[in-house]
This record gives structure tokens, C-alpha cells and sequence, in this order.
DNA sequence: GCATGATCATGC
DNA sequence: GCATGATCATGC
């Protein structure tokens, strides 16, 4: 095929590719060598051999060596009030934990393949084939000085807990925004570990979906939302962690009344307010309310406020979004909307309450759900299927049957129901995190 | 006092 | 109108 655009100059290959702007696959393409393809292989594939004229390989090399240029393509999905976002993490490069272990940062084989990114966006669509997806969004990404220190320690972060042999606990909520996500058919790929003989998944280099979303938003000029960020100028330039300033942004209020807070920092809060804490947070955080939160959105942080009880306890359980009980026994552990849920990074801030009824900040920290307490998550998952198969949907996994999670309604009201495969109408559910299990969170963290 | 069921407030 | 995160109500 003959090759249209120098493959050594980096701003050609970019303004060639900024041409599949507006097009499917098949337009891009023409119809040359596309009656072999059938639809056969993935996106990205059909376009490095039927665009770009050369043949997908498992290189350590970027795609484009001489322009030291990586070609990733990634799906985007229709959001009712967003409009177009990503639909999924960005996977780049394998992790081989063996040669991980012997890298830095500036010689490791994620910065040789991904310091610089071409990225084509296409609107994935389950009705139509490949062939037929819009290309919506094309555009080149380097990360910003400010990113790029964040990546770093993600990528130290994933390393250190190889050299520790733990490559079989690691966790997509282990980082901020690139994270080690499972990679091959159903996570079942096992892999040699270097400082351990526990074989652990396959696992490669990727961005956070809301890292993703960010990238998208600069190429398109697009996101409506206000953001500030949590990083200030002089602690970019350090490089100071993004955990440790986190917590140095909230340990001056620990033990204090929420009214005292509100009050030291001189904002105009409306304790009695719902989102008076979620408010609270960003505050503290350095963050207007009306602002989203630039790092915690760019890592997929997930923000959960607790208050305890006199006595210690946590007052309440932790929902997740109610499930569609035809959907849930379609999925498989792997894909569940709930083990996505749970490997995220969470930031939780914990209050509690004195005798008095006076509301204390206790704590507020980084944490994301260990190995062992997924799998049990698993079991009460699937046991959850199980018995929505065999028509039991009205009995479902109550807290006293498993220490990490239980079912529970989550509804409007209880005529707020979905049908379950068998046609009965039952109240909405989700899946809950223990009250219990969260006053372990506390005590592990404290 | 807690587990379980039920429902609310908010934001889009 | 609904999803989401949060909180209330009740009975044992």
C-alpha cells in the first residue's frame, strides 16, 4: 500500500490522521483490501494496516518510531448529560513484571511507547459493525509537566508493589491516573512474577477513563464543568505528592466541630444543606463548591463522606447504584458494574458525633478495597446471580451473611421495581457496603 | 442497638 | 423523570 504522509515527521503523520476526522473505516479506508476483512480484528488494527499502511505488531518501539509517535484508538459512548465521553480506560503498553522491576521511570518501557499519544476517538455503537463507526475526535497528547509528576508516582507506586511481590494484589485504585488494569480473556491470563511465586494476572499500563475524558476535553475545547485543582503552582513545581498534600490540606481540622471549620475557613456554608459535606470536602480541599475536583475527576477518585457513631460505629452503609436484575446475570464477575465500583480509588472523610451531638472531622484519607476483601465482594456477587437465576430475587445477601457487602432495596419508593429474568416486578436493589466493614476502613487507616 | 426495608434531596 | 448518594423508619 503506498504510504501518503512522511512517517518521520510527526506533524504530517498527525495532520494525515486529523483527515479521519468526520469518517467510518470504511470511508477512510476505500474499499481496497476491506472485502478480506469482514469485519475481522479490532479498530485499531484495521486502521495501522488499511490507513496507516503498516502491519500491527507488539513492538516495544512507539508505531511511529522515528516520530516517537504511539497510535491509540479508544471508544466513546453517548452520556445523556455529558454528551460524548469515554467509554472505557485507555490500555497501552503490557506490563512485563519481570523488567519492570530493573527499570526508571525516564528508561521504562511505558515512557519509551507513550511520552507521546495519537489518539483517534470513534463513537462506538453495538448496532453497527466497525467498519460503520464515526470517527468523531483526532487529535496528538503529550502529558503536561503538572500530569506527568502524577504519572510518575502512579508509575512508583506499581512498582514498588511488584519489587514487594505483591504483582498479584495490585488494583486499578492502587493510582491516580495511570493505573494497572487487567488485560486478556476475562483477567484469566496469568503471568511470572518476579519477588513471588504467585502467578498474577496479565496486567498492562492504562488511563484512567476520567484521565481520558480530560484528554478529550482539551482536543475538543468540549466539558462544560468548572474545575479547580487541588495542586497549587509552588507544589507543581516541587512535585510534592498528591496524597500528602491532600492530607495536609485536612489535617489542620481534625477533632474540629464542622460549624468551627466552616467558620476558620470563612466560606458561606449552609450546614443544613445536602451536599454540605460534599461542599465541606472541596473547601478544605482548596475548591469552590461549584467546582469539580481536576485530580480526583482525572484519577476516577471517588469521594465518600462517613459518620460515625458515638461508640465508633459507622451510622450507615455505603450504597452503589441500584442494578437491573435481567443485566446483572448477564455479566460475569470480571465485567460487573460492581467490581468496577469497587477498585476505584476512594477518598473517604470520616465525622463523628460526641455524646452531645456536636459533629467532629475525625479523618480523612486515601483507601482502596484489598485483594482479599474483592474476593469477597465476588462471592456475595455471585451469590446475588445465583439466586436471581433460581427466582429469588426477594432474598438476596443480607448483611449477616458476608463481612465485606450485602443487597438491599434502593429505590424510589417500594413500587419502584425491576423485572427479573423470571418476569416478577421487585423493588430496585444495589449492593451496599457493611456499616461494619466500613469501621474496619476507619481502623486500618487511623 | 441493629438489620433490614423504605425513601429523600439533589442535579441534570 | 430518573440516577445517585445519602439518610430515615421500623420491628425485633
Amino acid at each position: 500500500m503506498e504510504v501518503l504522509y512522511n512517517k518521520k515527521d510527526k506533524h504530517a503523520i498527525v495532520a494525515f490522521a486529523k483527515r479521519l476526522e468526520g469518517k467510518t473505516l470504511w470511508q477512510a479506508c476505500g474499499t481496497v483490501g476491506m472485502h478480506q476483512i469482514g469485519g475481522k480484528g479490532n479498530f485499531g488494527s484495521l486502521l495501522e494496516k488499511h490507513y496507516f499502511g503498516y502491519e500491527p505488531n507488539s513492538d516495544a518501539q512507539p508505531d511511529f518510531p522515528e516520530a516517537g509517535l504511539e497510535l491509540k484508538t479508544t471508544p466513546l459512548k453517548k452520556h445523556a448529560k455529558a454528551g460524548l465521553v469515554s467509554k472505557e480506560r485507555l490500555v497501552l503498553n503490557l506490563i512485563n513484571y519481570v523488567q519492570l522491576t530493573k527499570e526508571t521511570f525516564a528508561d521504562s518501557s511505558f515512557w519509551k511507547k507513550n511520552s507521546q499519544l495519537l489518539l483517534v476517538f470513534y463513537l462506538h455503537d453495538k448496532e453497527k459493525t466497525l467498519l460503520d463507526y464515526d470517527i468523531k475526535v483526532v487529535g496528538s497528547w503529550e502529558f503536561p509537566e503538572e500530569d506527568l509528576a502524577v504519572i510518575k508516582a502512579d508509575w512508583e507506586t506499581i512498582v514498588t508493589k511488584v519489587r514487594q511481590g505483591k504483582a498479584h494484589e495490585l488494583s486499578e485504585g492502587d493510582t491516580f491516573y495511570l493505573g494497572a488494569c487487567t488485560k486478556g480473556a476475562k483477567g484469566g491470563n496469568r503471568r511470572q512474577q518476579p519477588f513471588s511465586h504467585i502467578q498474577a494476572k496479565q496486567r498492562a499500563f492504562s488511563l484512567k477513563q476520567g484521565y481520558v475524558n480530560h484528554i478529550l476535553h482539551r482536543l475538543t475545547q468540549g466539558g462544560r464543568e468548572r474545575y479547580g485543582t487541588i495542586l497549587k503552582t509552588q507544589e507543581r513545581t516541587a512535585s510534592v505528592p498528591l496524597e500528602e498534600v491532600v492530607m495536609e490540606r485536612f489535617r489542620p481540622f481534625y477533632g474540629m466541630e464542622v460549624e468551627a471549620i466552616v467558620r476558620q475557613i470563612g466560606c458561606d456554608l449552609n450546614s443544613r444543606a445536602k451536599g454540605f459535606y460534599a461542599s465541606l470536602t472541596k473547601v478544605v480541599l482548596g475548591i469552590q463548591p461549584d467546582e469539580q475536583i481536576d485530580e480526583f475527576e482525572k484519577g476516577d477518585v471517588v469521594i465518600r463522606t462517613v459518620r460515625l457513631k458515638p461508640n465508633g460505629n459507622a451510622a450507615e452503609d455505603i450504597s452503589f447504584p441500584a442494578f437491573r436484575y435481567k443485566e446483572l446475570v448477564e455479566q460475569s464477575w470480571d465485567t460487573s458494574d460492581l467490581k468496577e465500583d469497587l477498585e476505584k480509588k476512594f477518598f473517604f472523610v470520616f465525622y463523628k458525633y460526641d455524646s452531645s451531638g456536636g459533629l467532629y472531622l475525625q479523618k480523612a484519607a486515601f483507601w482502596n478495597m484489598p485483594y482479599t476483601d474483592l474476593e469477597e465482594a465476588r462471592k456475595v456477587w455471585l451469590e446475588t446471580v445465583r439466586r436471581i437465576r433460581r427466582g429469588q430475587a426477594h432474598t438476596l445477601p443480607k448483611k449477616s451473611e458476608n463481612r465485606v457487602c450485602h443487597v438491599r432495596p434502593h429505590a424510589r419508593n417500594s413500587h419502584d421495581t425491576n423485572e427479573t429474568p423470571d418476569g416478577q416486578l421487585v423493588v430496585k436493589k444495589s449492593f451496599w457496603l457493611n456499616n461494619s466493614y466500613i469501621k474496619e476502613i476507619y481502623t486500618s487507616l487511623s
